[in-house]
DNA sequence: CGTTTATAAAATACTAAGAAATGAAAACAA
DNA sequence: TTGTTTTCATTTCTTAGTATTTTATAAACG
């Protein structure tokens, strides 16, 4: 199983203001350029002044933030943000600001890095990346209605597959695949809407990417994703391609 | 002109702490997995623990680093680093210890994004985007011999087309791009090595873009990229294509 | 009148020392 | 062996105070 982990929250008092304080300014509670009262920050957490300073140099880490002296601490401008960080897209979409934007942004961006990354895989995978993508198909394969393990066994093959292309800055775009995912099932949650059938799609694949196929891989991955799409678009307005009806 | 900032170093006596620490960590100093002495680094650096605190936070934000009771501030192992944060991927440069990897791994970045990214940008191209990619283009063109001006107008082109997107996520991988150039220009260093004329590709691009044809920016962009690559393998190992000779 | 140079103040930045909480491992008991 | 308690190394947090940086203001100067 691939682990993933979070950084924020955890790890004592100071995670948990970096994820509420974090979690304030990407929902806009905090509009970029205003200051933070970091004095009357220490009241509201029940925390000591070292404490908030230390959650506002995590979050300065991430482009959140910024502090000056005889300036204040102030919310840096959104472009500053380090979108692709995997805390940063956590909050994200904690705060459902524009869940909708970011999965459309988050597909996008699946389109262009997945086939790519499928071709990649195709050329470069080992023993070990085929065991872990076939028994990630495999489990796919056997979750039948299970939507949990089928969900799981998805993101497995996903990420098992930017492993394959052994290059470290595919692979650390994992955080696309999971939000893109996650976002994906938290708007296609009505089960009994069948959506097409995903075994065969990820197979095609897995055929390619076993078969040494970078030009096959690259283009089953792009019909996965088409299809996928078809899904979602297909799970989330109602009919509303039928008006007359 | 696009702005573009690193946030450490800087701000203070703690963001050189965090510049120093990354480099070594990064460098390899400090192995995964080991122990960082953190009692030992105050007097090293000349600082309070506080600063030592406040940098183990930052560092621990990139993923580099944790720290937990009763065991102590260890390495992360390196799948946990946020290779695409801003940071990471300077000091990785500047640690200069696996560059040819890292490039490589870059380009095949580019390869997806970029084309993604001029098909998206001529859909999506506003009025704005068009005069800045155009002036950066008229700028390009005009910097004839001035290799300084050639480059700055190189990623200038690269960013804007970036965030013509109006894609967030594609934008904020303007570090891709960056550090992409700057590890080709390092190479490249040889002024004498007249590669191919890189103004017509960016034309076309340019002209797809205006034109809004998707199919057409996309293929441009794939064929500059390969232009951009052959130049590359032609400038670093000098005729090794022609053992006989 | 415009420009340079001092001054003041507001905020962060840093230091220092100690108390509290944590959790891994050892000691102990069943 | 297995489960429970105790120990203790280490981080975590608190508190209080000092130093530094930067901006804005005002004064001196040409």
């Amino acid at each position: 199983m691939v682990e993933r982990m979070a950084v924020y929250p955890g790890r004592g008092l100071h995670g948990e203001v970096v994820a509420r304080l974090g979690l304030r300014i990407i929902r806009g509670d905090y509009p970029p350029g205003s200051i933070i009262d970091i004095d009357g920050l220490e009241p509201e957490f029940g925390v000591s002044k070292t404490v908030v300073r230390e959650a506002l140099r995590v979050l300065g880490a991430k482009g959140l933030v910024d502090s000056r002296p005889k300036r204040g601490t102030f919310v840096r401008s959104r472009d500053a943000w380090s979108l692709l960080d995997s805390d940063v897209m956590r909050w994200r979409r904690e705060a459902q600001r524009d869940d909708d934007r970011l999965l459309a942004d988050l597909s996008e961006l699946r389109d262009a890095i997945e086939p790519a990354a499928a071709r990649l895989a195709a050329m470069r995978r080992t023993e070990d990346d085929l065991v872990a993508l076939g028994s990630a198909f495999d489990a796919f394969a056997a979750a039948g209605q299970d939507i949990d393990r089928l969900v799981a066994a998805d993101l497995e093959f996903h990420l098992r597959l930017l492993a394959a292309t052994h290059n470290e800055l595919y692979t650390r775009l994992d955080v696309v695949i999971v939000h893109a995912l996650e976002a994906r099932n938290r708007i296609q949650h009505h089960p009994e809407a069948r959506w097409m059938d995903p075994v065969p799609d990820h197979e095609a694949v897995l055929d390619a990417v076993r078969a040494g196929d970078p030009d096959a891989a690259e283009r089953a991955m792009r019909f996965a994703l088409r299809d996928s799409d078809e899904d979602l678009r297909a799970g989330e307005p109602p009919f509303e391609s039928d008006p007359g009806a």
